[in-house]
DNA sequence: ATGGCTACGATCCGTAGA
């Protein structure tokens, strides 16, 4: 059983990398992110011609999130209950035993922006609901683009970074803090190369240079940790023409 | 030198990403 997450930045642009990417790849459930679709402008027919059911929730322009699977998402929520929010970041669903939760956090813009607030903000309610979540669900996994490099070793100069946005203090105390709840950030359940990356600017051949930062994530529970037999990133995608400047993240788990 | 891509929806530039 493979979960991934990819941020493709729009759905529209990345969908023959998606596509591809499906068939090499395998998965069994996908969250996806920066769809920039609104709802009704969702790839519906072309995802389930790749044997995916999905659910999601978007927008124009801007965030959108999707959950794919092979059996049908059932139970879906697409908001932090009880956080009023116009922007579409959220979509969980139950797929067989699983609970999936696919996030697209707030990026922050910059420490001293309302938008950074509006951050925290979203941290501090999302954990309030995933605490929730774990109590009615022992098999939950939590995958997206969380906008966070959680230590220095996630940064590719951490002196650059330090106490920008993604990297700051606050930030990551609240991406511990779901840790915190009772999940495992599965990547770190392994042996992994030094300076793996899950996202590169596309300037400054951010890329080529390996100048990048692991701000994706897939946060597991318990039983889950316990089951997961790896967990990688996928450069692959980040090679091709027109990419997305985020990569997949993979954690494969064990049968139960 | 604080830029440098990319996507989007608006026009032929501004906003946002991270």
């Amino acid at each position: 059983m493979k979960l991934a997450t990819w941020n493709v930045n729009s759905l529209k642009v990345r969908l023959p990398h998606l596509v591809d990417w499906l068939a090499a790849a395998q998965p069994d459930v996908i969250c996806l992110q920066e769809t920039k679709l609104e709802d009704g402008k969702f790839p519906q027919t072309e995802i389930e011609a790749t044997g995916f059911q999905a659910a999601w929730s978007g927008q124009k322009t801007y965030n959108g999130v999707a959950l794919l699977a092979r059996s049908a998402p059932r139970d879906i929520v697409t908001a932090i209950p009880g956080f009023a929010d116009e922007q579409k970041r959220v979509v969980a669903a139950t797929v067989g035993d699983l609970r999936v939760v696919c996030l697209y956090a707030p990026n922050g813009q910059a420490i001293d922006s309302d938008k950074y607030a509006y951050k925290l903000r979203w941290y501090a309610a999302l954990r309030g609901w995933l605490a929730d979540e774990l109590a009615c669900h022992t098999r939950l996994a939590v995958l997206g683009d969380l906008n966070v490099a959680p230590e220095d070793r996630d940064v590719h100069d951490p002196k650059a970074w330090e106490g920008q946005v993604l990297c700051s203090e606050p930030e990551r105390a609240a991406f511990r803090a779901l840790c915190a709840l009772g999940l495992e950030d599965a990547y770190r359940l392994f042996e992994q190369p030094e300076k793996s990356f899950s996202w590169w600017d596309y300037r400054m051949l951010g890329f080529r240079r390996n100048a990048g930062l692991r701000i994706d994530h897939i946060l597991l529970s318990a039983p889950l940790a316990a089951q997961c037999a790896s967990c990688t990133i996928d450069k692959a995608p980040r090679k091709l023409e027109r990419p997305s400047d985020h990569t997949p993240v993979i954690a494969e788990l064990r049968a139960a």
